[in-house]
DNA sequence: GTCCATATGG
DNA sequence: TTCACACCCTCCG
DNA sequence: GAGGGTGTGTCTCCATATGGACTG
């Protein structure tokens, strides 16, 4: 069933119709998650004419946080003046807010700027940009002044409800990172969501874990700007110095600071940097520190390093850092070279850009009569994906807790393999039954190609590739390939070799092909190192300038 | 008139 | 808002 | 060549409209 259509208008109640299933999804779920004035504003909007909630939606979709109310015109609203005047009565839009004025100027297009401010703009001539025609005006008159002038010429609005939006979204989606518009791409077809067995058991408890997200997240915008305002950088880590007992808070909280210890290093601060480093509880902070203080080097530093390393390969964070600790801690087994085949590039002149090395391998090898793709990760997260669908979405305490999940909360979270033990153990006896898995993963790609899936990239997973591999992989080598990742997504995650290849003889090959000025990366090393422990065809092609 | 970034909407 | 890589550097055998 | 550091391209769905900056 399909309900909307590109450039076809939806029905008339369809926006409206969206957010009353995140309003009916949060009274349900997280009733106890919701502060007073998220009731009243509920309540507000509920009380409202039925073109205001309409309009009101609109809204909430646009970028704003100021709007021009002669750009608002909705079919299905009617009278935009009228929706408006329902809206401001309720308190749920403010007509006119008191905003600073270089907002309310940014709703003027520079013709209307240099229509209003006639004087400024003849100052500065006919070629005046833009932004320095705005600049002159701010400076040559009071906010207040800007705001009664511009009133004359225009009406703008301001979104009135404190957060109490982006803390239903939040609940809604269990990230900030989806917004109403993902009801439009679910209607369009776009993105198909599997059914997963809903519990809001942990997923946020209370509002003040709610409101800790959303602060957390907040801060993520402020780091581009950190070079431009001083002392932003104290306030940013006065706010992050707090650890939190939700993990997606905490989550985001380390990676934070983890960014911040990168800016203290990259402009040469490293006892700023270590401050950051030292509170994170994420990958790759306890690396940073040992580089750190070995370079440092005052007294103390390096038994500092080496307590921080031993405690790295004593209870490690993730496999990255057990990898680090153990070869910087120099019992780092020296793993066997992949299989490297170094040739002279077919084509000296080739431009480097994204993907070129790749194409030009693939049609070197097609023209020895191979067959093969640029797929790279996507292969062994997605054959994963088609193997162990079930593990995915199998119904697991805090894994689903929100609409339009992609796949479980931990995915990858370490403990992901451990807390379904025997559901995996079970999945895997039963694919280790069949003489055809690779039937099996055909008939899933059927029935679940366009199912939003954190693991499947469906566009390079077509049937045809994934027929290609089933048909080219000994069955062992496929369940041994798919085994390794469900145990560890998170670690398997990347580092998987650029192309699956059919040769002419048949038999199938990983290559990883690498430029002239290109190495293997860890996580690269990691993943050759796997197969060919398990005897998969894997190998380096290298070109030489 | 071209090029580009951003906003909008299905 | 990630991952892979181009390009730069130093160190060392 | 190994290994480290830094910056970049690509991608989030796709088509269209708008506006700003630049060009000859
Ligand atoms: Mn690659
Ligand atoms: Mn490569």
């Amino acid at each position: 069933m399909v309900l909307l259509t590109p450039g076809q208008p939806p029905p008339d109640d369809y926006y409206r119709a969206n957010f009353q299933e995140v309003l009916d999804f949060v009274s349900t779920c997280y009733d106890s998650a919701l502060q007073r004035c998220d009731r009243r504003y509920m309540a507000a909007f509920r009380e409202v004419p039925v073109t205001a909630q309409r309009l009101l939606v609109r809204l909430f979709m646009r970028r704003g946080p100021l709007f021009r109310m002669d750009k608002l015109a909705y079919p299905e609203v009617g009278d935009t003046t009228v929706a408006v005047a329902s809206l401001v009565d309720a308190g749920l839009l403010v007509r006119h807010p008191a905003t600073a004025a270089d907002r309310v100027l940014g709703l003027l297009t520079r013709q209307e700027l240099i229509q209003q401010f006639p004087f400024s703009a003849a100052q500065l001539g006919r070629a005046v940009r833009r932004g320095e025609l705005e600049a002159a005006i701010l400076a040559a008159n009071t906010d207040r002044r800007l705001r009664a002038q511009l009133a004359t010429y225009i009406t703008w609005l301001e979104l009135n409800g404190g957060r109490s939006l982006e803390r239903l979204l939040l609940l809604c989606f269990g990230t900030t990172r989806q917004d109403l518009s993902a009801f439009v791409l679910r209607d369009l077809g776009m993105q198909r969501y599997e059914t997963y067995p809903l519990g809001h058991a942990g997923g946020f408890a209370d509002a003040a874990t709610v409101d800790r997200h959303l602060a957390i997240s907040a801060l993520e915008d402020w780091l581009p700007r950190l070079p431009h305002i001083t002392g932003l950088h104290v306030a940013l880590l006065g706010r992050l110095s707090q650890a939190d007992e939700f993990r997606p808070t905490e989550r985001r909280r380390s990676r934070l600071l983890n960014e911040l210890g990168r800016w203290h290093e990259r402009r040469g601060d490293p006892d700023r940097a270590l401050a950051c480093y030292g509170i994170s509880r994420r990958h790759p902070a306890r690396e940073r520190c040992v580089r750190l203080l070995r370079r440092r080097n005052c007294a103390g530093d390096l038994a500092a390093a080496d307590a921080l390393l031993e405690a790295m390969q004593a209870a490690p964070w993730c496999a990255e850092e057990q990898t680090f600790a153990s070869r910087q801690g120099g019992k780092g087994r020296r793993q066997a070279a992949p299989a490297t085949a170094c040739l002279p590039m077919s084509d000296p002149g080739l431009e480097f850009t994204a993907g070129a090395v790749e194409r030009m391998a693939l049609r070197e090898l097609a023209a020895g009569g191979a067959w093969g793709i640029h797929v790279e990760n996507a292969l062994p997260l997605g054959l994963t994906a088609l193997a162990y669908w079930d593990v995915l979405f199998a119904p697991v305490a805090g894994a689903f807790t929100n609409l339009m999940q992609n796949g479980p909360h931990d995915l990858f979270q370490e403990d992901f393999a451990h807390v379904r033990r025997s559901v995996i153990d079970l999945c895997r006896r039963r694919l280790r039954m069949l003489d055809d898995p690779g039937a099996l993963l055909l008939r899933r790609l059927e029935a679940k190609s366009g199912i939003a899936c954190a693991l499947c990239n469906w566009r390079v997973l077509s049937p045809e590739a994934v027929g290609r591999i089933v048909a080219a992989m000994p069955r062992s080598h496929l369940l041994d390939l798919v085994d390794t990742v469900i145990e560890a997504p998170y670690r398997w995650r990347t580092g998987f070799p650029d192309l699956f290849v059919v040769h002419a003889s048949g038999g199938y090959e990983f290559i990883e092909v690498k430029g002239p000025a290109d190495q293997l990366q860890p996580q690269q090393r990691a993943w050759f190192d796997r197969l060919h422990r398990l005897g998969l065809h894997a190998s380096v092609r290298r070109y030489h300038a």
